[in-house]
RNA sequence: GGGAGUUUAGCUCAGCUGGGAGAGCACCUGCCUUACAAGCAGGGGGUCACAGGUUCGAGCCCUGUAACUCCCACCA
């Protein structure tokens, strides 16, 4: 049933209208198909506390490029769309929305707390994946997860207590890194350095039962409140004799010793390291070797503690003026010395970390890292591009132990139970009933909670149902690509690769799909405190979606960075409104009837645009298996413009507009094939406006998102006609040019003359003359073997094996005529130089490939076909 | 202190295993040709950062240099 178009494509219409129509059809929900093949995708899950941003609308419209290709190429393809709880965005949240009612969490307390973590989720949890919908993501909305669900919450307890059972995740006392404002630890990988102006204070320790001092520098003054000991390096000539001795601590006046350790750099500063164990992770190491005390100087909240004196109760900054200042009056206090260094700061928050001594929960990385390197390694986990692999590799090769345990509410608690009568700890799913030392039942849970990638880490297979062994584990484990920004490899791809491995026995997915970050058009990274974030939603109320993911995917290389621009939109919007007209123009001549291939006969430009388009569902499809998407959309983009729009349309318009067109038929059919095939390469770029116009163009089939992608058909190869095509391409190329070149208007019509002594030549321009007359503004056109009847006078323009003229006596000047083919000859004979010094070169004959060699000849046979034609009307037109 | 990336037309960027430099936007000229002026036709514009090397042949491979960007890192 031919349906028509509306006049002009409105997306916020359409769009919203398709939507719907897919989501009650089904079309997005996959079940288990054991007859395909799986093709899997789990999307990385945005915070609850997330709106869309432009990073989302990329790796989210990436995804559904993938999954909508590989549906229509007959996989099993299920998409799985989730949410995360985002344990301390969240709870930040939470708080300060308390905040604003005047409450505190401990006000409320820990039930009252949830309670409203909750409440939160359920308002604000799924704004953002109703926003992806806006973008047209075909994931199966009927298994949203969340991280926090039950079945990724019993995933955690399985994990958490296998682990512990296997001794991989332990209790200890060490130095983490502490944010005093969230007042929680955080993992290294959530500590920023940044490079900040501060100073190096070079103090004085006296050498004690001497003259002498030492002379150390330091950042922090204030940590030598909790120095324990002062350090060289063993082989240093200058302080040996200071070794085993000690040193009056300034301020506190308290003797501690000098030890020797090979950790001190001679060449840095003075050689004099002081050492505070309990702030200083290098300082730990060194305490533990020498069996140090450790004096914890700090409060949670950054101020001092009782251990600093009467410094007690101040903030560490605070702290650290009136420390200098003492010192400066004292004596103690050598000099200042400006510099900038690295300073950590928390990612969230950009509060400086302190690093404190914390009786934490761990996970043991080493034997978890040890595979997940291996299987990059052994190629079984692929990055693209593969300059990604080499950061993954590295930060493995360098893991230290993750500190899971956060002193936050919203999350995953520790499943450790720790008994009231002998501290004995039990770590189980469930509250253990008994001790198992000493039989008593009074346990206290753990307050902390995990680390939000904790549960993140178990995506892949938590979402399919682990640790129950499902149908969709069997399936769809492992995925088959994860798509993700190249800034949370650290976070979440190193994690779930080694949990997945550890877990299921396999890696979570073959290949790792990285993408760059969207820019604004200054290069900035998009961010609140600049505000320059740009909606995509309010691009799509602009634009539609179609155009802002086209605009999101051309032109740009994976894993490379993006800018933002918005004239890039206006390119995708002219590109849909394109697709749109050309459509409208097929629909307005396709008759309500079948056009069977059986009954038809196709003219070379019919096969021509075939093969064109044949060709082009097999360079897309190679290009899209290697991930390029871009260079994919870009071919699909140029056929459709380039060659159908421009050449083929243009073409078939007198066979349209003559019913009693034998061929008229044979066009229809090949105009809607064409374009179906065509639409369907485009869909999952473009899935609305694609959809869209199939369902209007063809009744066959219910919809594009379920139709078969199209594959290379041999019968669909026409070599010769593609060959005669582009001749005549060649032709009006040429006689437009020359019309251009001389200022002659498109309504002044001409007579051409195809003069040529080929056979075949002419038979093709005996075939193509009609399209000189809508093409080349030709009045008429002969096609004939030698000059009769052709005025001296007339234009001419050369291809190969033949010349075209044109009759425009009042508009042509000889001597200029001349002197173009005058230009066009020299041209002819360097290019021929060129091809036959390349093929007198005995190396390039012997080394290059055939085909090179091939090549280079057939145009060597062009240009001198060429010049023969040049040359002879040179001759006429000087006589 | 390590590592990675970038450097191609005025701007933003493509360029897949080495085989005569591309797109969009901008610019110039001419067109309201019955799908589309969000369009059509034509045009100008590039020592592919620099210097060497490998090769019959280099934007692409190797070495070095420069500038910019990013990541990692416990030099107090």
């Amino acid at each position: 049933m031919i349906k028509e178009l509306a006049k002009t494509y409105d997306p916020s219409i359409v769009e919203d209208r398709l939507y719907s129509e897919w989501l009650a059809k089904k079309y997005f929900h996959t079940e288990v198909d054991k007859s395909k093949k799986p093709y899997t995708i789990v999307m990385p899950p945005p915070n609850i506390t997330g709106q869309l941003h432009m990073g989302h609308a990329l790796d989210n419209t990436i995804q559904d490029i993938l999954i909508r290709w590989k549906r229509m190429s007959g996989y099993n393809a299920l998409w799985i769309p989730g949410i995360d709880h985002a344990s301390i965005s969240t709870e930040v949240k939470v708080v300060q929305k308390m905040l604003d009612e005047g409450l505190t969490k401990e006000d409320v307390g820990r039930e009252g707390f949830l309670e409203r973590a909750w409440a939160w989720k359920e308002e604000y949890g799924g704004i953002i994946l109703n926003q992806l919908r806006k973008m047209g993501s075909s994931c199966d909305w009927d298994r949203v997860r969340f991280t926090m669900d039950e079945g990724c919450s019993e995933a955690v307890l399985e994990v958490f207590t296998r682990l512990y059972d296997k001794g991989l995740i332990y209790r200890g006392e060490k130095i983490i890194n502490w944010c005093p404002k969230c007042q929680t630890t955080i993992s290294d990988a959530e500590v920023n350095h940044i490079d900040k102006a501060g100073h190096f204070w070079h103090i004085k320790y006296p050498v004690a039962g001497t003259d002498d001092f030492m002379e150390i520098a330091t950042t922090r003054p204030e940590t030598m409140l909790g120095d324990t000991a002062v350090a060289v390096h063993p082989d240093d000539e200058r302080y040996q004799k200071y070794i085993g001795k000690s040193v009056i601590l300034p301020i506190v006046n308290k003797e501690i010793p000098v030890v020797a350790d090979s950790y001190v750099d001679r060449e840095f500063g003075t050689g004099v390291v002081k050492i505070t164990p309990a702030h200083d992770p290098n300082d730990f190491e060194v305490g533990l070797r020498h069996d140090l005390p450790r004096i914890n100087i700090m409060n949670d909240d950054g101020t001092l503690n009782d251990n600093a004196g009467e410094y007690k109760g101040l903030d560490r900054l605070e702290a650290r003026k009136l420390i200098v200042e003492r010192l400066k009056q004292e004596g103690y206090l050598i000099k200042i010395e400006d510099i900038t260094h690295a300073v950590g700061v928390h990612e969230r928050c950009n509060e400086v970390v302190e690093p404190l001594i914390k009786l934490q929960w761990f996970v043991k990385m080493e034997e978890l890292a040890r595979p997940a390197i291996e299987a990059y390694k052994k190629d079984d986990l692929r990055f693209i591009p593969d300059r990604f692999g080499k950061i993954y590799l590295h930060w493995l090769e360098n893991i230290r132990d993750w500190c899971i345990s956060r002193q936050l509410w919203w999350g995953h608690r520790i499943p450790a139970y720790y008994c009231q009568e002998c501290g004995h700890i039990e770590v189980a799913k469930t509250a253990p009933e008994k001790c198992s030392k000493c039989g008593s039942s009074n346990f206290k849970q753990d307050e902390d909670t995990l680390d939000t990638w904790f549960s993140s880490a178990l995506w892949p297979f938590s979402t399919l149902g682990w640790p129950e062994n499902t149908e969709e584990l069997k399936q769809f484990y492992p995925t088959s690509v994860l798509v993700t920004a190249y800034d949370i490899i650290f976070f979440w791809v190193v994690r779930m690769v080694f949990s997945g491995i550890e877990q299921m026995g396999e890696i979570p997915f073959k290949d790792v799909f990285i993408h760059g970050l969207i820019r604004d058009d200054q290069g900035r990274k998009f961010s609140k405190s600049l505000g320059n974030g740009i909606d995509p939603l309010q691009v799509i109320e602009k634009y539609g979606a179609d155009p802002l993911r086209l605009m999101l995917i051309t032109g740009n290389a994976p894993g490379n960075d993006m800018r933002f621009y918005w004239e890039r939109l206006d390119a995708s919007r002219n590109f849909a409104n394109k697709l749109w007209n050309a459509s409208r123009f097929v629909l307005m001549n396709l008759e309500d009837k079948k056009y069977n291939v059986e009954d038809i006969k196709l003219t070379s430009a019919d096969k021509w645009i075939i093969s064109k388009v044949n060709t082009l569902a097999k360079e897309v499809t190679e290009n899209m298996e290697s991930y390029e998407l871009g260079l994919a959309v870009q071919k699909i983009h140029d056929f459709l413009w380039d060659e159908y729009c421009d050449w083929y349309i243009e073409m078939v318009k007198p066979r349209l507009y003559n019913k009693e067109d034998e061929t008229r038929d044979a066009a229809l059919w090949t105009l809607k094939t064409v374009l179906i095939n065509a639409l369907k390469l485009l869909h999952p770029y473009m899935p609305f406006i694609t959809e869209e116009i199939f369902t209007h163009i063809q009744s066959e089939e219910e919809s594009i998102m379920i139709s078969d992608w199209p594959v290379f058909k041999d019968e669909w190869n026409f070599k010769t006609n593609e060959e005669e095509i582009d001749l005549v391409k060649e032709a009006v190329r040429n006689i437009r040019n020359i019309r251009a070149e001389m200022n002659v208007v498109p309504s002044k019509k001409a007579q051409i003359f195809v003069v040529s002594s080929d056979e075949n030549t002419r038979e093709i321009f005996e075939k193509s003359k009609v399209f000189f007359k809508t093409l080349a503004y030709a009045s008429d056109v002969t096609v004939q073997t030698d000059k009769t009847g052709i005025e001296d006078d007339a234009v001419s323009t050369v291809i190969p094996n033949a010349v075209i003229y044109m009759p425009f006596a009042e508009l042509v000047d000889i001597a200029k005529e001349i002197e173009r083919l005058e230009k066009e000859k020299e041209k002819m004979i360097k290019e021929i130089e060129r091809v036959e010094k390349k093929l007198s070169n005995q190396g390039f004959v012997a080394k290059a490939p055939q085909k090179v060699i091939d090549e280079e000849k057939a145009k060597g046979e062009k240009y001198k076909g060429i010049l023969v034609q040049v040359e002879e009307r040179l001759a006429q037109m000087k006589k």
